[in-house]
DNA sequence: GGGGAGAGATGCCGC
DNA sequence: GCGGCATTTCTCCCC
């Protein structure tokens, strides 16, 4: 791979993939360097660049969507310099092994549920999950009190403040619930307002937290509708 | 690509790139489909799956490092399956662009300045910048008090503790150091031990949320001891 | 393995 | 742009 060819793939927008030997700098939100080893690396179209080591699931370096790139060679070398408005990084190829420029398209969005919204949702629509006579008002609203996922009245007319995690509720849980809580009293005049963690379990120290607060903790598991799993062939069935 | 190449490449260990079009089926943590498009799909060495869309930064879908392949075919069609403990995941490609097998060997790691631990140790070695007098005793540590970024005493022998941010403070960064100093002064039995915030900056409402607790504010920048930017020529110089 | 906290976190949405 | 918050967050470190 020569340094003309990967300009020209860079100008036209192809993604980029390129196995090689290399180093990398990085200056920006911090300073970093990566000394000689195996690496891909990848120029999206949309100018993202991730570099990868051989293993493990984070990218080692990148740079965001929208970067600009300009190559430069000494001859023996390909340097990939990129640059945004904030940050800095130079890749020092010394050897390449393989590279690949494509034509890739793919306009599709990924379909998920289980995640913490859908776990508001299910709350609305099965109120009797949370308690018999909780009536929810809004879910995942956006109020001058903060996010809340699920916000409603008790069978005693007392509000009803819900905040759910898909894993495990930690103290932090706690704490967001209770600036909600304490938000909510101030602005409407309130003795009382009831705050519920719903989630699968809680740490600990958050159990204790809540009691502290005066708060009631719901085991509730996530939902996840789409589940086609056939537990006795371990494997996906779309 | 057929079947066979690809299972040889998963038993050899190989680190393979494979750039086609292809659906994804999902199932553990949450569940999710992705419909047909052109995809970059990574297996590397340590059975890390990553499959990535031809924009952004984040991979679509992807498997911890520990996975387990299976590989089918009908003819056509290569499928890819992937499991490990409490995940299921599909990939089903109907067409493959190109594909790459490698054996790639990378040892090093990252060496990074900026972050917020260096950020305790400029102040440790720099207690002037929190104020004259201040006395650290120690950084960084994990005390049954939570992990404490700076401990200290100031000038009067009072008990300071600071609470670092490489950005913005926010009000979740106050209820930290807010733990932290109830916590000690609940153990140590002490009336006032003071609590202050070292950020480049703060939100509106953190600042509200320090002063409610009698808390401190200091503006400090995070260091960058690597920094060779040569501004003028806007590139990194190594 | 759980818990607590940082991350060059990223991405989303609302103001 | 900032702010607040979820994420199949991931990763590290300590208990």
């Amino acid at each position: 791979m020569d340094a003309t060819e990967l300009m020209e793939a860079l100008d036209s927008n192809k993604t980029i993939i390129i196995s090689a030997n290399c180093n990398i700098a990085y200056s920006g939100r911090a300073e970093s360097f990566l000394a000689d080893g195996d690496r891909i690396i990848i120029i999206k179209s949309d100018k993202t660049l991730l570099v990868h080591q051989p293993t493990g699931s984070i990218p080692i370096n990148y740079m965001k969507e929208g970067s600009s790139f300009r190559v430069s060679s000494d001859g023996e070398r390909v340097e990939l310099h990129c640059t945004n408005s904030r940050e800095f990084l130079t890749v020092r190829m010394h050897r390449v092994y393989s590279h690949d420029f494509l034509e890739l398209s793919d306009g599709q969005k990924l379909q998920i549920t289980g995640s913490e919204k859908d776990m508001s949702q299910m709350i609305y629509n099965h109120p009797e999950l949370i308690e018999k006579g909780f009536r929810p008002l809004s879910m995942e609203e956006h109020t001058k009190f903060g996010f809340i996922d699920v916000f409603g009245f008790d069978v005693s007319n007392t509000l009803v403040v819900v905040e759910c995690k898909r894993y495990s509720a930690d103290h932090k849980a706690v704490e967001q619930l209770n600036r909600y809580v304490k938000k909510i009293k101030q602005a409407k005049g309130l003795k009382t307002v009831r705050g519920i963690i719903a989630a699968p379990r809680i740490t600990a120290a958050a159990e204790m937290h809540i009691r502290e607060f005066g708060f009631e903790f719901r085991r509730i598991n996530p939902p996840k509708y789409m589940e086609r799993f056939d537990s006795s062939q371990r494997r996906l069935e779309f």
